[in-house]
RNA sequence: GUGUCCGUAGCUCAGCUGGAUAGAGCAACGGCCUUCUAAGCCGUGGGUCGGGGGUUCGAAUCCCUUCGGGCACGCCA
């Protein structure tokens, strides 16, 4: 279903060619003077210079024009203004009649695309047996938006969280706990019966042991520590890690005890994070990670080689990757390090070409931190370069800023360490919960502690979502507990209290045995009801550019304003207590719809409505 | 040094394919609950859009320059 606006603007457009003047000068946009008119077309000053007339004259020309031809079944309202301005109106006819094919579609009036798409997500993942912690919630909750987006625009999108699960942090862990525990069979060579089910550890205990592998490995030097026992623990840190990559080595080349035991990190690891996932109602189509290629990356290498797309370099595999225009430095793209070892890089080029086999995609969203948009730009030169991918796969870089706390710098618990994803999200929840509590306490309400905390639970979820998702994703943003648990305003739980309020009033009419039909629209006539209506027209319109510029910000944007009309209408308008029924039907259909709109934004953003709060 | 992003109200941010009087939220102040949830609604105050040039009938928006800040720049991911 065309956009509404396409669908003026062809109107004008072709007010324009009938007049004499170009349609595409035709365009009609929002008006940014909302006490003036509710639309806009500025092109008859556009047109002035080129056709030497003032563009009064010619926006005057163009509105007789429009008016002579029917115009104004569309526009109750063609005002020629000062310069050059053609100010409109729509008459309330013709946005109903675009909301009852709204009501009438299942899609709310988003057009199918030309042609589906195959897209990948990648989330750049998280490494196993780290605690998720801040960091990883852009990730998350911006990745599982995107994805969403694209599939409501009618393509065909996989989400691949994509790990951090092969590289020297495994030997580390594996390292540390042989020295833990050497008597554990995984570390017997001679052993040739089948290993134990359970792992040796839990998931606690896994993400105590890797932070303090690596502080062995690389040790910093400590306030008043001597330069010989600095030097000492050094010693003793590089012949750890030494031990750590043997580990990583033997990993790598398939020893079983070793591979049995990284299949316990995975299990533990990975539960764990679906845990948290869960409660962040994210999910992923693919939990492949580094490990998932690693078979193939000889087999890949050895192209890269004798294709004479990679050639040494300082001793290292590199893919040159800097072009004619470059005005920037551009290092080469590295292959496999001096040592022969491959990296992240390798695993991204070779998780590029097994997708390629199996998906085939024509896009791949990479959501990762900003900071490394230097080396994705490398990575895709490379690609492309050497045919990993063929040309005309789109890849794309969505990198995200930092999560920081009020004094600008990431964002960090009181007493300096990570912030751990499932700390904030309880945080959130814990604040909810007692402001819901408090509410009902006031009202004298009775009080169902699981549905409460269920509610809570919901409403955390949205205050953090949307408070993420309503910033650009480029830009750093800050993470004001307060704030954000505060619900006032620009917030996730302003929206579903709209939403909340909504139901509740089709609740009531439902009660008073009548029945909810979202086709008996009426042409609205109030000024609040219009204002509503008008915003309701433009969801495909939002919904298309937020896909397109991969921006769900734009979404949140959308349905806050949308939030504001609404409450605004209902705020102004009685519903349950008006008396003339064809008014009331009226009313009613519009909050249908504009609820099925507010539920379709919210599933794009990742979050749900209760039924009460 | 090279590149890149950013600088808009006291604070947090929109607006940036050029349009009329630069918008929200928070904070401040003033109204509105016997009536569909006050997590709300209505209103007031608050800005030389970092500075300076330029292009244009018209610039927060485009170009140049300058100041200030973040980030990244071959064997980490």
């Amino acid at each position: 279903m065309k956009e509404f606006l396409t669908v003026v603007s062809e109107t004008m457009q072709e007010a324009f060619e009938k007049a004499g003047y170009p349609k595409e000068s035709g365009r009609v946009s929002i008006s940014n003077r909302p006490d003036l008119c509710q639309l806009q077309c500025n092109g008859a000053m556009a047109l002035a210079k080129q056709e030497k007339k003032p563009p009064f004259e010619i926006a005057e020309k163009i509105a007789q024009t429009l008016k002579d031809n029917g115009g104004e079944q569309v526009f109750s309202m063609i005002d020629v203004v000062k310069p050059g301005f053609l100010n409109l109106n729509v008459s309330q006819e013709f946005v109903k009649g675009y909301l009852e094919k709204m009501a009438a579609d299942e899609k709310l009036g988003m057009e199918p695309p030309e042609k589906q798409k195959t897209i990948i997500v990648d989330y750049g993942g998280p490494n196993v047996a780290k605690p998720l912690h801040v960091g990883h919630l852009r990730s998350a909750v911006i990745g599982e938006s995107i994805k969403r987006i694209a599939r409501f625009a009618g393509h065909n999108v996989t989400g691949d969280i994509h790990m951090g699960d092969w590289g020297l942090q495994m030997g580390l862990i594996i390292y540390e706990v042989m020295q833990r525990q050497p008597e554990l069979v995984y570390f017997d060579d001679s052993f040739e019966g089948e290993y134990p089910k359970e792992a040796p550890f839990t998931i606690s205990e896994l993400e105590e042991i890797y932070p303090t592998a690596s502080k062995k490995a690389n040790p910093k030097k400590e306030e008043g520590e001597s330069d010989e026992a600095f030097a000492a623990r050094k010693e003793a840190g590089d012949l750890y890690k030494a031990g750590a990559m043997e580990c990583t080595k033997k990993l790598q080349d398939g020893q079983r005890g070793y591979r049995a035991l990284w299949d316990h990190i995975m299990a533990v690891s990975v539960a764990d994070m679906k845990k948290n996932y869960v409660n962040l109602n994210v999910d992923f189509d693919l939990w492949n990670g580094e490990s998932t290629v690693h078979d193939r990356i000889p087999a890949m290498v050895k192209r890269l080689r004798e294709e004479g797309y990679a050639h040494e370099s300082e001793g290292a595999l590199v893919i040159d990757v800097k072009e004619e225009t470059d005005t920037k430095e551009m290092p080469p793209c590295m292959v496999l390090k001096s040592d022969g070892a491959s990296l992240y890089n390798t695993t991204d080029l070779a998780t590029l070409e097994m997708r390629k086999e199996e998906n085939a995609p024509d896009q791949v969203i990479y959501v990762v931190d900003k900071r490394q948009s230097l080396y994705f730009e490398q990575i895709f030169r490379a690609a492309k370069k050497s045919k990993i991918v063929d040309d005309n796969t789109k890849l794309d870089f969505l990198g995200f800023g930092t999560v920081n706390g009020k004094d600008g710098k990431p964002y960090k618990t009181r007493d300096g360490g990570v912030m751990r994803l499932s700390m904030l999200i309880e945080q959130i929840r814990e604040a909810m919960l007692n402001k819901i509590l408090e509410n009902k306490k006031s009202s004298g309400a009775a009080v169902d502690e699981e549905q409460a905390k269920e509610t809570a639970n919901m409403v955390a979820l949205a205050a953090i979502k949307y408070g993420d998702l309503s910033n650009q994703a480029a830009k750093d943003y800050i993470f004001d507990v307060d704030r954000f648990t505060s619900f006032e305003g620009d917030t996730g739980p302003y929206i579903l209290y709209t939403m909340v309020r909504i139901k509740s009033i089709l609740a009531k009419y439902e009660q008073i045995g009548k029945k909810v039909d979202e086709a008996t629209l009426i042409a609205a006539a109030g000024e609040e009801e219009t204002q509503l209506a008008l915003a309701m027209t433009r969801f495909n319109a939002v919904a298309r550019t937020a896909y397109e510029e991969l921006a769900p910000h734009k979404i949140c944007a959308y349905v806050y304003e949308l939030a504001n009309e609404a409450n605004r209408f209902y705020h102004s308008t009685k519903i349950i207590d008006e008396s003339d029924e064809t008014k009331q039907k009226g009313y009613v259909a519009l909050l249908a719809l504009a609820e099925r709109i507010f539920e379709c934004c919210i599933a794009l953003l990742g979050f749900d409505a209760p039924e009460r709060m």
